[in-house]
DNA sequence: CATCATACTAAACGCATGTTCAACACGGAG
DNA sequence: CTCCGTGTTGAACATGCGTTTAGTATGATG
């Protein structure tokens, strides 16, 4: 009834339920959503909802399936990560993916089947990334390739999880070019020359892992002034009981 | 007097409320989780939890209360970061304290009033840190200082955030020595050398935020090999409408 | 002793939820 | 025209929810 440039008005009745969920549950998570409110959204009847896709439940896994599908399409002939560019194109237009970026979050943090296929996919087309940046001498070799790919893996979904945190301490949504602007040169600053200005925090840690620095300083923290992030020390090859 | 040293069996009925709410809404989340197994978990009634707390929401912000006062206590007379150091106490013990662990992620995720404090909170710390860092010549210093340190809050969270997805491709709990070994190389490589080899990538940031670069390469991405992150592209000033 | 607040419970209330059911509209096939 | 399958609905159902209520036990206080 509504001559919009968005064609969802004209659209099946089974997409226009699949495209309200998405934004509801997206938006307010899975349990805060009920089928009355999606019904409602999509101009039907819940009965209806149900008739499609089986049960609420049923209704999620065709969510999941909707954002896995449009994620996982390979863009073009490059080899290139797929989903990462996708994304991008979503954050470059909010008001029409925006809803697809708070899906895909909350499938992240859920856990959901869905969700865990994507980070695999990420994480595959991240790590093939840093292979082929170290194989042509653009990015530094790593001791343990796999895990530093998933260590750049989280790194970049993070300012998409903590989102709202984020905007708060921004004053402007994640998905606006303000906030792409502001990130952009800490992150590159951060992958270009790192944060410490030498190896001594570094060296630590790998003696700490090589040998058995049993000997010494039984104290926990060894990192000298102090890692800036939340992640546990190198271990101390002795726990001490309580 | 802030730990819990009384057995939780002949704590008072209210502590015990509170504490199995804080398993239970760490564990499925604050919707997924009833009062009645929160009840049944404290070994009293439902009408209880309501008559201690008020609501179930009642409930929750006093959960929410007693996390943000055992991670905001002072722990020394070092100005160091006290939320870290206590979330890495709670790391070392996850029998103990994993339920503390889950809830705080939730808390972020959620962006319930407690979680925003505590982000604050640790992005305060962190900017300290890192300021201590550049004043003292450890660290390198940055074009944005603020928005630099919420990066790397960010990036120590994500691990917490994502760690059902970091456990599935580990292999092991993100609360285990093992995890916490295999994390702590990568990231101090990162941190200390760097992704990149060179700074081609940054230096064109850098010319494309700073100039005007309307002219020339109308091309979306301009990072040379790609970005590993996820983040948006350094914006074009011009967004074309749609 | 009576009083009174506190800790606690069993039962029920009201409500929103996901789901089912019987019926209706309607367009193509026989 | 009839028949049937599909899309669709309003109404109802069963259930689990958060919460209320009325009441009991207890233990301190006057």
């Amino acid at each position: 009834m509504n001559m919009r440039s968005v064609p969802l008005e004209d659209a099946t009745a089974a997409v226009r339920i699949r495209e309200a969920a998405i934004v509801r549950f997206g938006r307010q998570g899975f349990e805060r959503t009920s089928v009355r409110q999606i019904a409602a959204d999509a101009g039907v009847s819940p009965a209806l909802v149900i008739h499609h896709f089986g049960s609420k439940e049923g209704l999620r896994a065709a969510c999941d399936e909707a954002l896995v599908s449009q994620l996982m399409t390979e863009k073009s002939k490059t080899e290139a990560p797929a989903i990462a560019e996708t994304m991008r194109e979503w954050l470059d237009r909010p008001e029409r993916f925006g809803a697809y970026i708070d899906y895909f979050a909350t499938m992240l943090a859920d856990g959901s089947e869905g969700g865990n296929r994507l980070f695999d996919r990420m994480l595959g087309e991240t790590a093939a990334m840093i292979d082929r940046g170290v194989a042509d001498g653009t990015m530094h070799a790593s001791a343990d390739p796999e895990m530093r790919a998933v260590m750049i893996t989280l790194n970049g979904l993070a300012p998409l999880l903590l989102r709202d945190q984020l905007a708060r301490v921004l004053g402007v949504p994640v998905t606006s070019a303000a906030a792409a602007r502001r990130m952009t040169l800490p992150i590159l600053e951060l992958y270009t020359h790192g944060l410490y200005t030498d190896s001594r925090i570094l060296d630590a840690a790998r003696a700490a892992l090589a040998g058995t620095p049993s000997t010494g300083t039984p104290t926990r923290s060894d990192k000298g002034p102090g890692n800036p992030n939340q992640d546990p020390d190198p271990p101390r090859p002795e726990s001490s009981p309580t």
